[in-house]
RNA sequence: GGGCCGUUAGCUCAGCUGGUAGAGCAUCGGACUUUUAAUCCGGUGGUCGGCGGUUCGAGUCCGCCACGGCCCA
């Protein structure tokens, strides 16, 4: 056997041979990792300026234009060659002639590759066949690309490859790249119309003494100096309404949680949620709320009210459904307000069900399962489920009618929860109690310094939760999570 | 955690009941002064995800492992 050749595998073939042309530009006197390239303007604001210019108008003011970007395909054709240079969101048609540029420029010109980023000078025009174009006249090279892109045609398709190389599916799959696009600007749509209701947004722990807020196992990190054990936060919530307490009575977080739990097409295990706090508001007007907030994201971001989601259409038009949970469930099953009322025969449904751990559970528990068996798959347009149990909602204050349903409401659109809110348990000892209780039942601590604020006095409260990630997905027609967060959590490889 | 499916050239994909591994793009060389998935001619490039097994012979059959996808819990 040979010994091995690195040089003979084929990657580094291709490598290799960029790696020559990144040495013979050296050899020519160019750096090909220059520290800066002043453009007049981007590769897309050139193309909107000039797309709607004719041939003999741009003959006529002949625009003189310094525009950068990466090199997308090259046409040779002898003496006169073709290249696509694109900024990302746009791209504009090179044109060299050999018998326009010197013979510098020339040559880098034959040493760039697919890949490279280039400045170029020259003059606007358009091709016989049409196509704005820039004549150029001079070449610099602006950053060599060492390594080859994915297929210019297909794009990346490896779901893998495209999530751990994300850089390479934004670069070659437009659709992937408006993904992200739109969640940019569902992000900046939410934050506005919150600013504009009057919120204020703010920053809390992420690192917490004691993980609260919501159930799920947090991720565990250690502080050295103060030899503390910290959680990564599984929801802002206790803090955002420590605020409250402290005045500040419209508040908003939009930002990550950590949940240690497993990861799905729904799950991610950091995730971006918002939440917000607004005094002396309840449920019902949360509700009210939600739908000219999210209503009016979807007809900002999207530009319309329906939009098609798998083999789905989600209709966003206003008003939403409302439900409380046990219509959803009576409604979508064929359990009759008599099953709903004994124990016995809920158990029996939830057996039919397939739902685990049926005896453990509470009263209240067992109903949310059967809620989420039958219903919840099937809430595809946004509907607000009203009226969870009580032993499920240590957070949220009872409904005067029946101390065993709370005022807390979920939002469901595509057969997903988006939103959970209630009207905030404020008062202090009620609020220990159902601590307290809930510790008792699944282990963790009573967070003292919260139930202290509590006695403070904390104004009557709605408070509301928001996951951007699975609203994203709803926007941009993805059915996995993992398609709407840039750098979604793999398992390493190697 | 369980079941099913996938992993072949840098990328996108073929490869039938086991018989010396293919295409397109990219790359390299050549031709070409208005092309645009440019075109034409000729090359290079593979431990077929990994390890083990069955077999005269394994990309193909079997087992285990890794990573990913879908479904279930």
């Amino acid at each position: 056997m040979e010994s091995r050749d690195d040089a003979q595998q084929p990657v580094e073939q291709l490598i290799a041979n960029r790696r020559a042309k990144l040495e013979a530009l050296k050899a020519l006197g160019h750096e090909p990792y220059p520290r800066r390239f002043r453009v007049a303007a981007s590769v897309s604001a050139l193309r909107a300026r000039y797309d709607g210019s004719g041939t003999a108008e741009l003959e006529a003011e002949r625009p003189q234009v310094r525009l950068a970007g990466r090199l997308r395909a090259i046409r040779g054709h002898g003496k006169v060659s073709f290249a696509d240079l694109s900024d990302g969101a746009g791209q504009i048609q090179l044109y060299l002639r050999r018998s326009d540029l010197d013979d510098s420029a020339w040559k880098v010109f034959e040493l760039l590759d697919l890949g490279d980023f280039v400045g170029v000078e020259g003059t606007v025009f358009r091709t016989r066949a049409g196509e704005l174009s820039v004549a150029v006249r001079g070449l610099t090279v602006l950053a060599k690309a060492l390594r080859p892109l994915p297929e210019k045609y297909h794009g990346l398709a490896d779901r893998e490859a495209r999530a751990r190389q994300r850089y390479l599916d934004l670069l070659s799959n437009p659709a992937s790249r408006e993904v992200f696009e739109v969640r940019s600007r569902v992000v900046s749509s939410i934050r506005r119309r919150l600013e504009a209701a009057g919120f204020m947004e703010v920053e809390t722990p992420m690192m917490q003494p004691i993980a609260g807020g919501a159930a799920a196992r947090p991720f565990v990190t250690h502080h050295n100096t103060l030899d503390l054990d910290l959680y990564l936060r599984i929801a802002p919530e206790l803090y955002l309404k420590r605020l409250t307490v402290g005045g500040f009575e419209r508040v908003f977080e939009l930002n990550r949680n950590f949940r240690n739990e497993g990861i799905s097409t729904r799950h991610n295990p950091e995730f971006t949620m918002l939440e917000f706090y607004w005094a002396y508001a309840d449920y019902e007007l949360l509700m009210d709320f939600t739908e000219e907030l999210l209503g009016g994201v979807v007809e900002e971001v999207v530009g319309a009210a329906k939009l098609q989601w798998g083999e789905h259409v989600i209709d966003f038009s206003r008003p939403w459904r409302r439900l409380t949970m046990r219509d959803a469930i009576l409604a979508y099953s064929d359990l009759t307000p008599e099953d709903l009322a004994d124990r016995g025969r809920m158990e029996t449904a939830a057996r039919a069900l397939d739902v685990q751990r049926i005896a453990e559970r509470s009263d209240g528990s067992l109903l949310a399962e059967l809620y989420e068996m039958t219903a919840e798959p099937r809430m595809i347009d946004p509907t607000f489920i009203m009226d969870f149990p009580r032993d499920i909602s240590p957070f949220a204050k009872s409904r005067p009618d029946d101390p065993d349903t709370v005022e807390r409401f979920e939002l469901f659109a595509g057969g997903m929860e988006l939103a959970n809110a209630f009207t905030e348990l404020n008062d202090p000892d009620e609020q220990r109690r159902r601590l307290e209780a809930q510790a008792a039942e699944q282990g963790g601590q009573v967070d003292e310094d919260f139930v202290r604020a509590l006695e403070h006095g904390m104004p009557p409260t709605g408070g509301e939760g928001i996951g951007i990630d699975r609203l994203v997905m709803l926007l941009t027609n993805q059915q996995s999570i993992r398609d709407a967060i840039l750098f979604p959590q793999l398992r390493p490889r190697d």
